[in-house]
DNA sequence: TCCATATTGATAGTGATTCTCAATAACCGA
DNA sequence: TCGGTTATTGAGAATCACTATCAATATGGA
């Protein structure tokens, strides 16, 4: 949050009640934060907030450096606290049947994946990184391969 | 497009003019095509093809294993034939100035993600994989980090 | 050729996100 | 503390890519 005010004033922007119920709010919650739920969630706090307003904020926050933007290819963006855990970026398993979200992160995979990239001349700079799978217990839910 | 005519008939399917011409065009173009350019190129031939009949299309040929969906992030979907050059998946380089794709693949990459899901009780079953970065000719030619 | 029905095209509808713009509120200095 | 400049906000319209609807049409087998 300090650094949240920090980057606001050196680029001459304002605070607000508004984005410091976004920033806590989004903060507090963790994980990967689908906007839609975050609106929901800083209404509890701030009835007033409009979707467009928690848009702008996030987008902010991902400018800054405070969030990182996560697709998962459901067609809805979420957020994810870029504190978090690891200095560096780590990959995201997603299981098809519940959902749920595990993290990783190798070193080994990385660096392989560098190390082709300057192969073909690219210079990495974002990694877009997701395996879709089921977990542990929605295999053993027997839900088949296509969910129940 | 044998393969084509047979899933077809397979699933008690027609064949129709539009749906010939969008699987032709769609071979012939290679790559990773937008679906928006696709429906250009389409219309060339057959004038008076809607988009919906082409995303229809497009879909059937994914369902039937001839082409594969891939989302590089820019809203919109782009296919490519699954036939091209190796039976398994491979990984995207899409690089942030030019939006030239490259195309890499490894099986130790492949491994190594696998292996990891499985210590979190994932069952790999589809992976997406892109990394963004500059290739070399937008290097050379200067292009600082966020385009020029 | 005829028919049952798969396919198509035009367009309305969706769902997520962004834009517009007047009203409001933050910050800065006096 | 008060004011003024101007960043921020909220509501809803606008986009954008894609899907659903549905009557008209075309396909493939009998």
């Amino acid at each position: 949050m300090e650094v949240l005010s920090e980057a606001i004033a050196a680029k001459g922007l304002r605070r607000s009640r508004q984005r410091d119920a976004i920033a806590r709010t989004f903060f507090v919650m963790g994980g990967h934060v689908p906007v839609e739920a975050l609106v929901e969630a800083v209404r509890r706090q701030e009835p007033g907030v409009s979707v467009a307003t928690v848009y702008r904020t996030m987008k902010l926050l991902a400018d800054v450096g405070l969030a990182v933007p996560r697709d998962f290819g459901d067609g809805r963006a979420r957020y994810e606290a870029a504190h978090r855990r690891h200095a560096h970026s780590h990959d995201h398993l997603v299981c098809t049947g519940c959902g749920r979200i595990a993290e990783f992160e190798s070193h080994q995979i990385e660096a392989l994946q560098r190390r082709l990239a300057r192969r073909h001349g690219f210079e990495v700079e974002r990694r877009h990184v997701e395996l879709y799978g089921r977990c542990a217990g929605c295999r053993a839910a027997g839900k088949g391969a296509d969910a129940a």
